[in-house]
DNA sequence: TCTCTGCTCAC
DNA sequence: CAAGTGAGCAGAGAC
């Protein structure tokens, strides 16, 4: 009840604003960029039929399938649950450096991806006066208490990739005003290290330390930050990453490409060295099965009846689920609460400036040229200050006239 | 037209 | 067995 009075009632008005307003799109651009992506599809397409022998949909995965297992026969792997060679990405790439057919379909799917989910979709959605697109922003959606975005979802716009990266370019302020982005970093980290405990992890957060190479440090029993390897830092942000999610010897040790044993020396030691995330795991999983619920900081619940099932299956996913909801909503409650002070802020100051976008730990605003000096202090500073953890909250900022570059 | 499947984008 | 939360696209098949 006080999560509904509190904080998701009064961020009812505060989603409204963010979706009358919109976010202006660069129409133009994004029309050129369509234009190179269609090129490149229809030249990789005619690679790949040379090199299969055979015009076929190369959107089908039924029909790729066929082609590459039995046509061209190469060594196939998993299967999907209805029976069918699997064409996933993890298989095309397990493939991709012997075979040059499997590394052009990869090519293939990204560009196609970029073109059909986004480059053609967005400015259909657009309002042709404005070019502003208006998200829905779902609040009863998702069970950990993040939101949601549908129609378009502006919450998964590419950024990992150099020709994804063009499509954030493409998000662009108004004239007079700036693309202001302000994002959490490391929240979810900052939320376990807080929950369980950890005594290292709010030391290395404290003194605003690289928390992965302090991780790798750990983990690996190195004496100083200095003599962390880029390869060790980059393993132990998996683990970082995965922790969260209940992640298995198993997984850890698949996704780093390395030995099932050296996954689980690796997650045995960060239980030593951060004992109070273990204890928090088993003893989240121990009051789940107890109450079958769980619950944020901020008090927010989430049931979770398969904690007792005797499907080994069904238990261990909601044993995992039960880990991560904690974590994870946590990090949503905050980051509402900072938006209805932020929205106050900016109601109560008569600003133009506004909120147009949330993505999970990060808030994007279109601010007036004018306002950009005291606005952006004012919302770091609410940011961080939403909620009090045993760890500092910290917010980066950013100010440019697209998307991409205030990120 | 509707639903399901496989795949891939984000945090 | 095996990493949590979502949304949308094209293909495929039922109706």
């Amino acid at each position: 009840m006080e999560i509904a009075t509190e904080l998701e009632f009064p961020l009812i008005p505060v989603l409204a604003r963010m979706e009358l307003q919109g976010i202006k799109i660069d129409m133009d651009r994004l029309q050129a960029f369509a234009g190179e992506l269609r090129k490149d599809l229809i030249a990789l397409q005619e690679t790949i039929f040379q090199k299969t022998g055979t015009d076929f949909n190369l959107n089908s995965p039924q029909q790729l399938g066929d082609v590459l297992f039995n046509k061209m026969g190469l060594p196939s792997g998993k299967k999907t649950k209805t029976g069918q060679y699997s064409t996933s990405e993890a298989v095309l790439q397990e493939l991709a450096n012997e075979y040059e057919v499997p590394s052009l379909i990869l090519d293939y799917r990204s560009l196609a991806k970029l073109l059909s989910t986004y480059v053609e979709a967005l400015p259909k959605l657009a309002d042709p006066e404005t070019h502003r697109i208006h998200t829905s922003f779902n609040q009863t959606i998702a069970a950990t208490g993040r939101l949601s975005s549908s129609n378009p979802n502006l919450q998964n716009i590419p950024i990992r990739t150099e020709r994804g990266r063009e499509i954030r370019k493409a998000f662009i302020p108004e004239e007079g005003f700036m693309l202001v982005s302000a994002d959490y970093s490391q929240v979810e980290l900052r939320v376990i290290a807080s929950i369980a405990n950890a005594t290292q992890m709010i030391q290395a957060f404290e003194d605003g330390e690289d928390i992965h190479a302090r991780t790798a440090m750990e983990i690996f029993g190195l004496d100083s930050l200095e003599d962390v390897t880029p390869d060790q830092r980059r393993k132990a942000k998996e683990v970082n990453f995965g922790i969260p999610y209940g992640v298995s010897a198993y997984g850890l040790a698949s996704r780093l490409g390395i030995p099932n044993k050296e996954g689980k020396q690796m997650i045995d030691r960060y239980f030593e060295r951060f004992p109070g995330v273990q204890t928090y795991m088993t003893s989240t999983i121990e009051e789940a099965r107890d109450k079958q619920y769980v619950t944020t900081l901020m008090g927010r619940r989430r049931y979770i009846p398969d904690i007792q099932s005797g499907n080994w299956n069904a238990r261990g996913f909601a044993e995992r689920t039960a880990i991560n909801m904690p974590i994870q909503g946590t990090a949503a409650d905050i980051i509402k609460k900072a938006m209805i002070e932020i929205d106050e802020l900016l109601q109560r100051e008569g600003c133009r400036s506004r909120m147009l976008l949330q993505v999970h730990d990060e808030l994007v605003f279109e601010v007036a040229h004018d306002e950009v000096e005291e606005l952006v202090p004012k919302i770091r500073g609410l940011m961080e200050q939403a909620f009090e953890l045993s760890v500092p909250l910290e917010v980066e900022v950013g100010v440019a006239d697209n998307w991409l570059d205030a990120h």
